[in-house]
RNA sequence: GGGCCUGUAGUCUAGUGGCUAUGACGUCGCCUUCACGAGGCGAAGGUCCCCGGUUCGAAUCCGGGCAGGCCCACCA
């Protein structure tokens, strides 16, 4: 057989590719058998290039989704991108130098598809090829098109229909820079340096009244002022008034038990809206709603003077002023965190606007049972999901005011504002250029309507996920069976957003939890264990990284951490990776070169060296597969690499030389062992590695076991199969023993600065009965290995322990 | 402020009650070896974060600290 003796990682890899490619060996065949393995692939946010913490949270997906598929299961793994909403909206501002606002709603819109289409989506998908997802590519969607507009449209309008929806004028989180509601999970925190300013209030009596507030340009929001029930101080003043200085208005003083008495002083200003307390005691107390900012996070009329201010502007303002009228008692500096935009790090206004909303809040308790229902891996990640849960405070706002997303299929009745829905059969529509599906309104008759403007937030499409990849088999039998889908990976950063709102979904809509398996896996680390972002400059470019080292060496390094844990990422673990392939490899090089003739023959009776070999290789097997069931691909990467290297490659084939070498000396079926395990060990090692290093195993696999497993490809072969009958405790004695007595003449002639090819005379080890007895029927392998002329037992008093072998060595 | 995770050679890491604590990278020494010098063999390197407890026995279990990370809350 020739053999290339270099393994050239760069076109291996590009070649293998193109094999799978161009023999659809992961193309999902709806009407495969065996059981459905269903995988909600995370769909990534189209975002111009792929990073280094998909590359390492997708390459463990792909790890698990092969061992199923090498398992035998029907393995249905689609593959999506989400292009949907505010992110692609900010990408495409940014890539084409233009703005939403200025170039109108239709005209963006299509620039944004087009974009997509033709620039960004294909150059983005290509490396997730790259680093080997087995992905059905053409399984496809993105969370743009028609496809997955009709199914959240549906979604909106069934869930409108089951009371689970309302449009509301109601306080909602807003970025004023975005221009748009947002929701509590789109919330970041930020440590902003502000001032406490004690404000002095007038009372009816002429004394004052010091408030600390970190808001002053609020002032002329304030609508009540509250202080603690039992806070003696102020207990008098309860049903008294006072007056916002500047502004020269009254607002009531009432008692809160919401006020802490220990904070500033002990008053606390309420404004609608400065904080979440302030919505809470707004609609506690009914009071009266005093808009002062705008939209655009400008003051509004209500701020007399300072109208048309921005807020910090107006901030600077009204403390200059408030000094100069002597009602600015103190200021001072301090560090506090306030909630801002994620995706533009604007700090969050609350604004009474008109949103949609999904009711949710009162199923807490329901969505605690969800979360319990669900197998988390690893299982403290459950704790996430709780957390979030117990700290939901607002219902779902869903409803968008920005250019780009999903519309809303609704119209309203221009006089009584009746809610208008589409037809199911009509979906997708976009109301702004659809007409609704009736000509007069049914509550009041008029025959004007006005379409929805806002867009559909793009949470609440990509939440119907599992909905959507198995809907791409809708009327096909196999539908049912592709949900609820078996396995939800993710990292750990998304599970309040992307779970959370997914497992809402499917329970309101299907009444099931939309997966079995929640498998959860961390983030990819700069080298010092830092997080990686552009603003540091510490991001290592997987495209790069592939470039060195090629997509096994990339997945090697994902490999080594614990499902759900951090990894720092360390070129060193490439360079392992690459060392492990060159290993592999060769050993099966040399391991093929002696399988020339055979043709898969049993032996009548195993060697004592193979059967040690076997009794080993299916421990591990065993031990890799209950690990990877479990999802602890890392485990197996671990154990099989320290059997590779040290048992088969270190041992077992220097062992195995002397047979394969000098086969005349020894028996038939003894030569036919050693090829016999040859054969069995190794292709064992590249099924338990395919997983991980899915190309430099097909490649070993399609030298030689392809035709003789008449199998495609080695992922669709069957993953190694356990035979507890091959595990021998005496023959796992056997050869330890032997492998010790191997060390020592190692040992020996490296201690020497003897070359180990050194011939010795003799080699004697004192050992008991029992272990020479043990070691019969392998002096000729340790012969070859040690390369000594003789080898002889003496014998030993009982009392010498097992471990402390006494071998001599004359030269 | 609450919760969760983590702490093991210079570095990264395995190890949920029991061998001399795993492996890799790095370091040092030796070996041109018939699969592999893009290698091999060997060696050195440890307060298993600290303090207490349980136990015949603790890296591992319990309690209390300390340090780092993440999530959430607070935001007057």
């Amino acid at each position: 057989m020739e053999l290339q003796k270099w393994y050239d990682i760069a076109a291996e890899e590009a070649k293998w590719q193109a094999f799978w490619e161009e023999k659809k060996i992961f193309r999902f065949d709806p009407d495969g058998t065996g059981e459905v393995f269903a995988v909600d692939t995370p769909p990534p946010t189209v975002s111009g290039k792929m990073h280094l913490g998909h590359a390492f949270s997708y390459a463990q997906q792909d790890f698990v989704v092969r061992y199923r598929r090498m398992r035998g299961m029907h393995v249905y793994f689609p593959f999506g991108t989400d292009d949907n909403g505010l992110p692609t909206l900010r990408l495409i501002e940014k890539t084409k130098g233009v703005k939403a606002e200025k170039m109108g709603r239709e005209r963006f819109r299509k620039l944004c598809v087009e974009t997509l289409e033709n620039d960004l989506r294909p150059g983005y998908i290509k490396d997730w090829k790259r680093i080997a997802m087995s992905c059905d590519f053409d399984s496809f969607y993105t969370t743009i098109n028609n496809h997955c507009r009709r199914i959240s449209q549906k979604s909106f309008i069934d869930l409108y229909k089951a009371g689970r929806e309302y449009r509301k004028e109601a306080p909602a989180m807003y970025c004023t820079e975005c221009r748009t509601a947002i929701s509590q999970v789109e919330l970041q925190d930020a440590e902003l340096d502000s001032f406490f300013n004690d404000i002095v209030f007038e009372l009816e009596d002429g004394s004052d009244l010091i408030i600390a507030t970190t808001r002053p340009e609020l002032l002329p929001a304030c609508v009540a002022i509250f202080a603690h029930p039992e806070d003696e101080r102020y207990a008098k003043l309860f049903g008294k008034r006072a007056k916002v200085p500047l502004f020269d208005f009254w607002v009531p003083i009432m008692p809160s038990p919401r006020a802490d008495p220990e904070k500033g002083t002990g008053i606390l200003m309420c404004c609608t809206f400065g904080d979440q307390d302030d919505v809470e005691h707004y609609l506690e107390h009914k009071l009266p709603l005093k808009v002062a900012i705008d939209g655009e996070g400008n003051m509004t009329d209500l701020a007399g003077s300072y109208k048309g201010m921005s807020v910090s502007i107006a901030r600077r303002m009204i403390i200059e002023d408030l000094k100069g009228r002597r009602k600015l008692l103190s200021q001072t500096p301090i560090r506090h965190t306030v909630n801002v935009h994620e995706r533009c790090g604007t700090e969050v206004q609350i604004l009474n606007s008109k949103q949609w909303f999904i009711r949710y809040l009162d199923l807490k308790e329901q969505m605690l049972a969800w979360g319990r229902e669900l197998n988390w891996y690893p299982n403290h990640m459950r704790v996430r999901y709780e957390n979030w849960v117990n700290g939901l405070r607002w219902d779902w706002c869903i409803s968008r005011q920005i250019y780009f997303g999903i519309p809303f299929p609704v119209w309203y009745c221009a006089k009584c504002e009746a809610v208008i829905l589409a037809r199911e059969e009509d979906l997708p529509v976009d109301p702004i250029t659809d007409r609704p599906p009736v000509t007069k309104c049914p509550k009041c008759g008029h025959g004007e309507f006005v379409p929805e403007t806002d867009i559909i937030n793009t949470w609440a499409t990509s939440s119907l996920t599992p909905q959507i990849a198995a809907d791409l088999y809708k009327g096909h039998p196999i539908h049912q069976r592709l949900y609820p889908m078996s396995m939800r990976p993710q990292a750990h950063d998304i599970i309040t957003f992307w779970l959370f709102n997914t497992v809402v979904k499917s329970r309101l809509h299907n009444g099931v939890n939309p997966w079995k398996d929640c498998v959860i896996s961390g983030h990819a680390l700069d080298p010092r264990g830092k997080k990686m972002s552009k603003s540091k400059g510490n991001v290592v470019e997987p495209q790069k990284v592939m470039d060195e080292y090629g997509a096994d060496c990339l997945r090697f390094w994902a490999a080594s951490s614990k499902l759900g844990e951090d990894l720092p990422f360390m070129e060193k673990d490439l360079v392992t990776g690459r060392k492990f392939i060159t290993k592999l490899w060769n050993a099966s090089r040399f391991a093929l070169m002696h399988l020339g003739g055979y043709a898969g023959a049993r032996p009548k009776r195993l060697a004592p060296i193979d059967a040690w070999l076997l009794s080993r290789l299916h421990r591990l097997i065993k031990g890799a597969t209950e690990s990877f069931e479990r999802y602890e691909y890392a485990r197996t990467r671990l154990e099989t690499e320290k059997f590779f290297w040290q048992v088969f490659c270190d041992n077992y084939l220097e062992f195995v030389k002397e047979r394969l070498y000098n086969s005349e000396a020894f028996g038939p079926d003894e030569v036919l062992s050693a090829k016999y395990t040859l054969y069995q060990a190794n292709l064992a090692i590249i099924k338990l590695m395919a997983p991980i290093m899915p190309h430099i195993t097909e490649a070993v696999f399609q030298l030689y076991y392809a035709k003789h497993e008449n199998e495609k490809s080695i992922h669709l072969s069957q993953w190694p199969a356990y035979d507890a009958k091959l595990v021998d405790e005496k023959a796992e004695k056997a050869g330890d023993l032997a492998v010790v007595i191997v060390g020592a003449v190692r040992r020996h002639k490296s201690e020497n600065a003897l070359s180990l090819k050194t011939e010795l005379a003799m080699i004697t080890v004192e050992c008991t009965k029992q272990e020479e007895a043990l070691l019969s029927g392998i002096e000729k392998d340790l012969l070859g290995v040690t390369k000594a002329r003789r080898i002889a037992f003496g014998k030993a008093d009982q009392d010498i322990p097992d471990t402390a072998l006494r071998i001599s060595i004359e030269q």
